[in-house]
DNA sequence: TAGATTGTTAATCGATTAACAATC
DNA sequence: TAGATTGTTAATCGATTAACAATC
């Protein structure tokens, strides 16, 4: 596998996937140069961050002509495993969960649902798509026998640490926490959040507060 | 309206709906008071950093209790803008959008989904929920006529600059960015971004290369 | 009172930006 | 060559943590 120069700082991990998006939709164009200076109007960030992010990578730049698009995009597919297929399982059969689980983009993205769970013994056995809603006592061996490895969260926050547990004895490795509640998991077990409505309260005080952007 | 005692800054902000949300549910278990430090416990923060963000607020603790969960309630849903209805439209009536403009947590939270838009004329007229996808034309008129704050962008990254100049010159004061594409608004425009794939793939990167937590 | 916890100041840490020699 | 753009070092900025006097 890929050996990092380093290991890449958080800041640079959050924007590793627009980078990856850019570099894509680029690329689909046959560009086949970019600059750090363009990247950055692209992404709303300075040449300067663009260049120092990059420099964690094994990859570089040439003077004059910027980085390769072909390159770049190959650099950044190892970097973020995107050849390669996630088996993903989703906790929460709600609507949250329901969408989650049809997402085209998941699968388009190699993120591949296998199952959906369920407390709700109602919900057991209804379709979400071709999958049927599983009781979570089916959890563990599911994630076994099929190599899943990675657990989305969809359930309400005062169920999140429980669920989060089970999918953590069960063998996942990573986490998509979208419920609210901060929950814990040992060290190789990986989390990271994603909340529509924590963003729409953000929203919602950027704009009864005029949050301004730093001007330029 | 509320006056605070200086700007939030961004990285606390982000904190605010987290925080919110523990007082919520400490508040429905009728707890009273709460430290800074049983705070931090709960959202995996140091009560250094819990009593660092509350000083940004209007609203004292005392020594040897803690805060008052209600009075705290009460600073945040200020802060926040939680007692407020926000009138929302969705653009994009894909799989993302459709399960937005259903998401019954956002009416809970006070986000009021009143139009479904998109561009493919296919879907003009096929129903979510209550409400029937309408044609992009519509949306300067139903943003004016219906006093909408916000919107949610769940377009292709191609389309999305396009729909968020839509949405600036309808009049919306916030938006939600689901897509991958960075977009550019006015200064009195706020963004905030929520991107579920970008969460997976970071969380991808973090399960192959092993990202660990800072140890305790 | 004695002890716990706040509010705030100062220190540390990490992320971003600026600057510029190296280089194509 | 001349000029543009990288890669990297140093400076700045902002966020987090530590420390502790004030206080209930």
């Amino acid at each position: 596998m890929l050996s990092l120069k380093k290991v890449i700082p958080p800041s640079v991990v959050k924007r590793l996937p627009r980078y990856f998006s850019c570099v894509q939709s680029l690329n689909a164009k046959e560009i086949e140069w970019v600059s750090s200076s363009e990247l950055a109007d692209l992404l709303g960030l300075t040449s300067s961050t663009v260049r120092q992010d990059f420099s964690c990578f094994d990859f570089s730049g040439i003077s004059k002509r910027g980085y390769n698009i072909v390159g770049l995009q190959k650099m950044l597919v190892e970097i973020l495993g995107a050849d390669m297929t996630w088996k993903v399982v989703v906790v929460g059969a709600g609507n949250m969960g329901r969408v989650l689980a049809l997402h085209e983009e998941f699968v388009r993205c190699g993120f591949d649902v296998v199952a959906v769970f369920d407390a709700d013994s109602e919900k057991h056995g209804t379709k979400v798509g071709e999958l049927k809603v599983l009781p979570m006592s089916d959890l563990a061996m599911i994630v076994e026998s099929q190599g899943v490895g990675m657990g989305i969260i969809a359930v309400p926050a005062a169920a999140a640490q429980d669920v989060a547990d089970l999918l953590v004895d069960a063998g996942v490795k990573g986490i998509l926490n979208m419920s609210m509640r901060n929950i814990i998991t040992p060290n190789d077990v990986s989390v990271t959040a994603s909340r529509i409505v924590a963003s729409l309260q953000q929203l919602s005080h950027c704009v009864l507060f005029s949050c301004g952007k730093k001007k330029k």
